[in-house]
DNA sequence: ACGTACATGAGAACCATTATCAGTTACCTC
DNA sequence: GAGGTAACTGATAATGGTTCTCATGTACGT
C-alpha cells in the first residue's frame, strides 16, 4: 500500500482492543494500567498485561486519550477531548472535569515570555476534594 | 536550636549529607537521584545510592527541596525557596525560574470552587526553550 | 479459504526507588 | 580525651510499574 508510511496504519479489530475502549469509553475518571487490567479480569474478560500497555500506549499516540502522572509515579489514563484543556481532579474519588479557560493560557505565554522563554507549553492540574465526596 | 522545633531531630552532619547538600546548591536547575549519585562518583566522592535517596528525601521533608515528575517518571531534585511558587523550566538545558505569582493561584482556587471542589492545592509547570538556548 | 503481517500474552528484563541489616561513626556525656 | 549509643551508611535484595521478547494466535485483504 502506501509506501514510506506516509500514514499510519489502521490498527486491527480485536476483542482486547475493543475491552480496552470500552472500559476507558465508561470510566469516568483517570485510571491505571493495572487497574484497567484488573477491572477486566473481574468482569471475566481476559486480556494480557503488555496488551493493556499496547493498546493504552497506542490510544495516547493517536491522541484518545490523556495521560498525568500520579505522585506513585504511576501512569494515569483519561478519555478526553481532543483540544488543549486542563484538568481538575477529585482526589477521593478520582472524578474529573476538565477545563478549557484561554486565561490560563495567556497566563502562562506572559510568564513565559517575560522571562524570554519560546516555544512554551505547560501543564496544570488542580487537585481538590468534590462536593459528593466533600459529605 | 531550631525555634518551635517540636520533635524535629538535627540530622548528623556527614560527609556523604555534606555532599549531597554542596551539588544540590551549586545546580542551576532539576536533577535526578541516580543523576545526583552518578556526579558524585565522577567526582570522586563515594556515596551510596541509599544514602543518595534518603538524603534527598530528608532535605525534601525540610523543604529545602522542591520535587517535579519528569515524563519518564522519574522523580527530579532542585533546591527551592520555601514559599509556595512554580516552575518555568527550559527543556534544554534545565535551568529554571521560580515563578512567584497569585494570579494563577487566584485563577486555581476560582475553577476549583466554580465546580464545588474544597480543599485545593494545584501544580503548574512551563516548559519551553531560554534565551541562551534559542540562539 | 489462504496467507501473512500484525496482535497477543506469559514471563523475563528493566529501571527507579525502597527496605534490610550488619558494620561505621558523629556527637553527647563524663 | 575516652566511651557509649543512636543515627548513619552502603551493599544488596526486594518491590512495583512498565517495557521487551518471542512463540503462538488471528484479523483482514485477496
Amino acid at each position: 500500500m502506501s509506501p514510506a508510511g506516509a500514514g499510519r496504519r489502521t490498527p486491527r479489530r480485536t476483542r482486547q482492543r475493543q475491552a480496552v475502549a470500552d472500559l476507558l469509553a465508561a470510566h469516568p475518571g483517570f485510571i491505571s494500567a493495572q487497574r484497567v487490567h484488573s477491572l477486566l479480569a473481574e468482569g471475566g474478560i481476559e486480556v494480557g498485561l503488555a496488551t493493556v500497555y499496547r493498546c493504552l500506549a497506542q490510544m495516547v499516540a493517536g491522541g484518545e486519550l490523556d495521560t498525568i502522572v500520579a505522585e506513585s509515579a504511576e501512569v494515569l489514563y483519561r478519555r478526553c477531548s481532543a483540544d488543549h484543556h486542563h484538568h481538575l481532579v477529585c482526589r477521593r474519588c478520582g472524578t474529573t472535569v476538565e477545563v478549557h479557560d484561554p486565561q490560563v493560557e495567556s497566563w502562562a505565554d506572559g510568564v513565559a515570555r517575560a522571562h524570554g522563554f519560546a516555544d512554551v507549553n505547560h501543564r496544570v492540574e488542580v487537585m481538590g476534594v468534590c462536593r459528593a465526596c466533600a459529605l
